[in-house]
DNA sequence: GTTAGCACTCGTCATGGTAGAGTGCTAATA
DNA sequence: TATTAGCACTCTACCATGACGAGTGCTAAC
């Protein structure tokens, strides 16, 4: 907030970071003589002690009882991290290193892609690593392929120039012949190939509402089908760490784990999450009750969008307690995402 | 066991049961009293006591603590459950048609299902639901697509006879022009379509042993596409109802929480295991310590397979506590099976 | 073979007392 | 005026204690 840059002096500011610090590396509240004997602020106990009070009825701190140590508040945290932002990443070299030949390993198939960078995250933040492939709002059609089987099935698989494969199981009339089947799919091909699957959604809608006895059997057929297989799916979220998060102190409520449990089984809901963030560009922090989804609100979540170009093709991140090594997992959410960003373009 | 039938008389046995379904209900141990109070057996607490003390001196029964009341063992379980196997499923009538109807709104799309019914599997029980996809041994290649993108990237998509669609996307020599993929396509259509997809990878396994010289360049790729493509994925595995299963007073431990969230994430673990089972017939039951995956052995499982025609094409499962109510699950699962086993046949 | 009765064991819960950490306030200091 | 030393106060965590209740095992009587 700008605002705490001009409330606070800055003095006051390093004491709250030294106090968010003490606090990310053990999670205890902490109090005003480890950060005299932790940090050389040249300034007695007491002292800090005051500072802290105003830090507390500023809204940064607050304390779980009284004389207990001072733990942050989302806002406090929300400051630390602003903080952050400014100064230059000072993420460990050798990490960076390790990162990197982690990143190196994945296959360069963007259908298992998504898969191994939530294994990936999680396993270099020690939270929760989460990845959403591509919204159809963004992957372009390259070809359809339709192939009918028993009576009435039809497999409609479809190929988009990312590479990025999508299949699916869709009933037709018994009477629609694999020839009729060929023919919808060259019709598709050729009308519709290089266009953004959203935009071949939309194109049918309007056809659709046009006089449908305009066109013959096979488009509509043709239609039925696309309609059927550009719809989305949350079949695409990818998310891992689970058991790891467990063995941290601030999971130690069941009933915090069961919230987030709940949350991360329904994926419509992360999907829903992934969607509303990766309109906006580059890696975002929301903290605790910054959370855009109600269920999350005591986590705190770092995201990022990879790109295929200049389209975004899907979403990265990691989710964790509000208690987060956030300088840490920022950059390696922000360092993935442009990883991957190169990765695909070198192809 | 026959062993337990050879050592119990039927009072023994009858108070056995009884004392597992107790604690089934209620997740507290067991004393003489409320036995005597819930059930007429015409004895004194005291007699129970010394029943309960000879059945614990066999192993089906044990204190937690010294005059704690008693808990079944695992093989207490086993014999509880072998007795259930005789007679005759008593599931409650409601419950079953309410099942059904669940089992009715699942879409006839074998691509969907193993992820619908997990959660129904869940949300029947309670427990946690599993499904696997078929394995290869038991399906059937249809036909095989490969279509190119890019320079060197290709999309090779599988239909099964089954209706199961599986895609990959692999690296092959820029070189290689669509005509060419067409012509292996057909190749292998020809040779290989209607044949089991385990005899297919076993057949190419055999022509690349033979010498790879006497093949032409285009065989070559062809027998390296099948190779990457016929290879398993743990992919189809669908796990869900985490979050429900932790409401129960058995998983209070945050230790053994992890344990099986560590478990269930690692789902190359879920498919040995189904894998495993899916050799034998019908619905199996495994109590505690009989479970064949180490990592489970706190946990009890029920599985079974679901037929298309005489091909077992995918196994369901539920993992609960061992103090899991053992009748109404196993009817469960037993009737999960069954009903996609018709449906598919239906079809 | 069954049962009543009794002594015994153990976990749970409430109580109380102590130690330690950390605070807020006040008065003295630079 | 800002800082600090000192002190009283508060609250938690921990431990020991004792009462209570549930449940057992054993014995003697039926």
């Amino acid at each position: 907030m700008t605002s705490a840059n001009e409330i606070l002096d800055e003095r006051n500011k390093q004491i709250l970071c030294a106090v968010i610090q003490c606090h990310i590396n053990t999670p205890v509240p902490v109090g005003s003589r480890v950060i005299t004997k932790k940090y050389s602020f040249g300034l007695s106990s007491a002292t800090i002690r005051n500072i802290m009070a105003d830090l507390e009825e500023m809204g940064f701190l607050r304390q779980p009882h009284t004389s207990a140590g001072r733990v942050p508040t989302d806002s406090g945290y929300r400051f630390y991290v602003n903080t952050l932002k400014g100064k230059k990443n000072q993420t460990n070299k050798a990490q960076l290193i390790e990162l990197h030949e982690k990143l190196d390993r994945l296959k360069k198939d963007i259908n298992t892609l998504p898969d191994e960078t939530s294994r990936m995250l999680s396993a270099a933040s020690n939270y929760i690593g989460i990845t959403m492939s591509p919204h159809d709002r963004i992957i372009t059609l390259s070809k359809i392929e339709l192939h009918k089987f028993r009576k009435n099935r039809l497999a409609v698989v479809l190929i988009t120039d990312e590479g990025i494969i999508k299949h699916k199981v869709v009933t037709i009339d018994a009477g629609t012949s694999q020839k009729d089947l060929n023919r919808i799919a060259d019709y598709i091909n050729s009308e519709y190939s290089g266009t953004h699957v959203e935009d071949i959604r939309k194109s049918i809608a309007k056809e659709l509402a046009k006089d449908k006895m305009r066109y013959d059997k096979l488009i509509s057929q043709a239609v039925k089908i696309c309609k059927s297989i550009f719809s989305t799916s949350p079949d695409d979220v990818f998310i891992s760490g689970l058991s790891g998060v467990l063995g941290l102190p601030d999971f130690c409520d069941i009933d915090k784990i069961r919230e987030l449990l709940k949350t991360i089984e329904d994926k419509e809901l992360i999907v829903r999450l992934l969607d509303l963030i990766s309109a906006s560009e580059g890696t975002q922090v929301f903290i605790g009750s910054e959370n855009p989804l109600a269920e999350m609100k005591k986590f705190s979540l770092i995201v990022s969008t990879f790109k295929e170009g200049a389209n975004p093709v899907g979403a990265i991140g990691i989710i964790g307690p509000t208690r987060m090594n956030y300088e840490k997992t920022i950059s390696i959410v922000d360092m993935t995402a442009q990883f991957i960003t190169n990765m695909l373009s070198e192809r």
